[in-house]
Formats: C-alpha cells, structure tokens, sequence
DNA sequence: TTCCTAAATTAGAATGATTATAAATACAAA
DNA sequence: TTTGTATTTATAATCATTCTAATTTAGGAA
C-alpha cells in the first residue's frame, strides 16, 4: 500500500477515533470497522450490507452489534439515517457535507448529488426550526438514467 | 357543517378524484378517504395510523389495501414517502408544496417547515440530476422543543 | 339497465428487517 | 493487574410490510 493511501486511512482512522472518544464511547474494533466503511464508501449501505462485507474480515461480527453501532453513530450525529429504500431496509450515510441523495426505486441504487442549496437549509433549520437538530435526510427518488432506458423497453 | 367548509371538501375530494382518473386509477372509496385523510391531516401519519383512523368509517377496510394504495400514491407522485421515524414506520405526506419535515426522536411527531430553499434544491435537481423524479423526501431530526425540555430534566 | 371483466379489496399467512434478552467478553480507569 | 461496566454475541421475539388466493366492485360495453 503506497505510502500517501496509508497516511489518509491512519488519519482517517485517527479522526473517527477522536470522534468516539468525543462521545464517551468506548473504542471497540467493531465500531472503528464499521465506521471506515461507512466513510470510504458511496454505497449508502443497510446494516445488513455492511455486516455482510465486515464477515470477511471480523468473523464474529453480530449483526446486532451492526444494529447497535449504527444507532449510537446515528445519534451522535456522525451518520445521518436516510430511512429505507427498496425492501433492504435503512440506508445509512456517513457523508456530513451537505448534499442531496438520489435513490432509484427500480434498482435501489443511491448515489450522492453536490449542492449548495443543501448548506442553506441546513442553517436556516439550525437557525429558525427550534430542534437540537441531529441529522437529516435530504433524498429524492425516481428512475436513474439507467433504469429509465431499461423500463422504456 | 358551514357551506364553505363543505364546498372546500367537496372541492378538495373533486380534484383528488380527478388526479386518481389521469392516472388510469379506479375511484374507490377506499382510496378517496386515504388521500383525503392525508390531504386534510399534518399528521405525516403511517400506514397504520391511517388504517386506524379510518377504521370506524370503513369497518372493513383492510390494511393491505391502506398498503396497496398508499403504494400507488406515491408511484404516481400525489403522496411522499418520508421514510420510517420510530417505531411506528414509514411516514407519508401528501404536501406537495415544497417544505421542510420535522422529525422529534423522541415522540416521534413530524411536522412541516415552509422553506423557499426547498424550491431551489427540487428545481435544481430536477433539471441537473437525470433522474426521472416521483417525489422526495426532505427531513431533519432531533429532539423538539417539548421533548428537549422534558430530557434536561 | 344489465353484464362483463380486469382491477381492486379483503382476510389471513408469510416474510424479513429490526429489536429484545441474557450470557460472555473486553475496554479503559485506577 | 484488577475490576466495573460498556459492549458484543447468539438467539429468540416482535411487528411492519408483503404475499396469496378468493371475493368483490368500478366502470365500460351491449
């Protein structure tokens, strides 16, 4: 693994450590696996994807502790819950920049879409709504350009 | 009931129905009270809490049909799919004016934010995204005002 | 009107994501 | 180290949602 890749994952790991720590949370192996996946990948993965792709590496990994991990995270506002998409259940997003996502109802894929006007909600809810504010989900749904080509046929 | 409350509701179903014919949809009884229970509630309600609330009306309404429709409404983009808070599931919205949704953690109630942002972000991703857009679901969560009191205690 | 038929509704069973339980384990403070 | 407690684990239980097959009905045609 080149060197510069190595840095960003250590610091990466680094940072999601300090965030537990910042929470009171205890440092377990799980959590730091569960949360790396959550921040290196675009998936918007259900609980049950992620402890699927985590089996190869952490055996024993319960999918109850998938369950309760990502509700701690949740809740400390680390990863926004995207509610469900398709019949897989709850998408989770670790992505804290403000941004929209797009959930397709044929393939149940969800990908991300940069816009300001996200910012700009988020200050104006913090600002004016009243709530001690946690997360958010900003989602639309439809067809993907792929799925529209493959259901016009 | 007043005239011009009867004249709204008899409005209101007017056009409900008529948005059910364009779709190539049956008009039931069953599908008008659902939409007009959403249209007229800002109670976000799940499939449920429909199913509940219309039960005295339509002793024999069956809740795979309050499933079944709810599922049309939001294929043909007349009701949004808010995605579950708590336990009670899936939350739906027949607002199609463009808002915020407000979601308390703790007691779970939801309740609408008017935000001309939102206006921007659905136009924006309408005409950039390639998606062909049913609906959204625009949604923050945190504790409310109530239940921030009722926790610092 | 009456008839026809596909669409819709219904009751109940089945599915499967999520949550609860209780015992075993391991983080981290002293 | 030792220790207390948070966390993990396997498993069972829950319950929202979906499926199934039989019945009913909306609405167009005769």
């Amino acid at each position: 693994m080149d060197t510069k890749l190595t840095q960003t994952l250590e610091n990466s790991s680094l940072s999601l450590a300090q965030a537990l720590k910042r929470a009171g949370l205890r440092l377990t192996p799980q959590r730091l696996a569960i949360l790396r996946l959550l921040a290196d990948s675009r998936e918007h993965p259900s609980a049950q994807m992620i402890h699927h792709a985590l089996l190869a590496e952490y055996p024993s990994l319960s999918l109850a502790t998938v369950y309760n991990t990502l509700e701690t995270l949740v809740e400390i506002g680390l990863v926004n819950d995207l509610g469900s998409v398709g019949p897989e259940g709850v998408r989770y997003d670790a992505d804290a920049t403000p941004h929209v996502n797009l959930a397709c109802t044929r393939c149940h894929r969800v990908i991300d879409l940069p816009s300001h006007h996200v910012r700009h909600l988020e200050e104006e809810i913090a600002a004016q709504s009243g709530y001690a504010i946690k997360g958010g989900r900003v989602l639309y749904y439809g067809l993907c350009p792929e799925c529209q080509k493959a259901t016009s046929q």
